[in-house]
DNA sequence: GGTTATTGTTGATATAAATCAACGACAGCT
DNA sequence: AGCTGTCGTTGATTTATATCAACAATAACC
């Protein structure tokens, strides 16, 4: 459908970019009726933005929020030596730069190429105050979004480098291709980001994440030689490996 | 103010009970309206637990939603080998409870005496939708703890025992009991939760939260022999300590 | 198409924190 | 006051993961 690509400018405020959006309904603008989309379309501008971009940097002014239409971004905290965690992915149709606080407390820096829309903060608050779908989607979203953090926390805290990494390959687990693909021919997992990112995240260095996947795929639990995909074979055993429901063996 | 005892019943949904709300400031419910606090009373109702108490368990239906008014509650989540991660302390203000799923994802339990007021889920949406205010403060407060969150996050995957402590240490402070005291006269942290529940809020064990307590305390960064009240020494030391901005010394 | 830089893997060793173990300090109870 | 159980402290030892080190694979670049 050529008629998209007419519409859908790179950096435009177009009144259709909105009604044309592939992933709408998958994040909070689907709070927006159908007959108003060029308000929300007006509020925001789409940006498309290079692999390794600096989103938001921790300690900045908080000036805008920003909606992921594709691509990858890590948002993350550091320490002042330099020590570094990845507090979660944001891929599409998830936001961030959300906060009461005047700076960001945290980093976002894009993964891969991505695509966002961005609202400054004065539009947000007018998009918030006028349409109360959108505040109540975006507080089901924040809510979300805390308890994954609560899930991570678990992960942090409390499970060994085995369960991180069976953990993080189940939760960016793909939704099977197809609907008749049995267990047996695995789930894809997708994974653009590098394995410092990897370690960032999981709170672990990148030898460890290394070594625990090769592990892994020795004994059949994951196949697949691309770094950036892996087929994961078992999900049963993966999900017991992620909970520590199983009786012996390490790494190496 | 005898006056206040008079109106505040246990467990009743006395219509004063909001009005005569000493923390009422503090919380959610200062996006109700004075002239509309009935409703609010209305919509919840007040309970006193007892230290230990279970109010959410992870895996029951997600029938509640709770603002506490005293004392301290723990969330946490558990694997399946009893092994626990504390995710925060809901105290005096915090809420708990919020979901968008069927059933809570982690559990709930008091650490002290704590007072609660309940407000059952079709209560509380009727709120939401009926109040702007008080969902916009309730946006509000899910976005703080997401930054908190993270910032926990950072603290469980790359900080070590000692900044993990201090950082412990330092989000418990309490602001000066009166404006005019120095620094030097010391902060005073009030920790009523055991060493069982810091170490599985820290992600440690009890024996390194004790040590590093007690290397603390040796090297006059904390005084106070009571286990349940430190009294911080140097505070600008402590927040050194927390980020790792100091040169060498471990536990020991 | 070969050189260089980046990213990932594997092995050897070190270490921070866990585990194992003993004991001390209280709080609650009769 | 003396018993009993919980909670906290301290010491000795083990261990999972970090660190140090070398190299392999892949991508980036003239």
């Amino acid at each position: 459908m050529p008629l998209r690509r007419r519409f859908s400018t790179e950096t435009g405020t177009d009144l259709h970019r909105c009604l044309v959006c592939d992933i709408r309904a998958q994040s909070v603008c689907s709070a927006i009726d159908d007959t108003e989309l060029a308000i929300l379309a007006q509020a925001s501008k789409r940006l498309t933005l290079p692999p390794g971009t600096s989103v938001v940097e921790e300690g900045s002014p908080a000036v805008a929020f920003y909606n992921v239409t594709s691509g990858t971004v890590k948002l993350f905290k550091s320490l002042p030596d330099g020590r570094r965690q990845i507090t979660g992915f944001a891929d599409i149709g998830h936001f961030l730069g959300l906060t009461n606080a005047e700076t960001y407390a945290f980093s976002a820096e894009t993964v891969d190429t991505v695509q966002v829309c961005r609202f400054l903060r004065p539009q947000l608050e007018t998009l918030l105050t006028d349409y109360p779908q959108f505040e109540r989607r975006l507080l089901s979203e924040v809510t979300d979004e805390l308890a994954e953090a609560q899930e991570q926390m678990l992960l942090l805290g409390r499970k060994t480098a085995r369960e991180r990494v069976a953990s993080f390959l189940l939760s960016r687990m793909l939704p099977p291709a197809n609907p008749n693909q049995t267990e047996s021919e695995g789930c894809m997992v997708s994974l653009p980001m590098t394995r410092v990112d990897i370690a960032d995240y999981l709170g672990l260095t990148i030898e460890t994440v290394s070594r625990t996947i090769s592990a892994l795929r020795r004994e059949q639990t994951i196949t697949g030689t691309d770094n950036h995909g892996i087929r994961v074979l078992s999900v049963s055993r993966l999900t017991d490996l992620a909970s520590g429901q199983t009786s012996g063996q390490n790494n190496r």
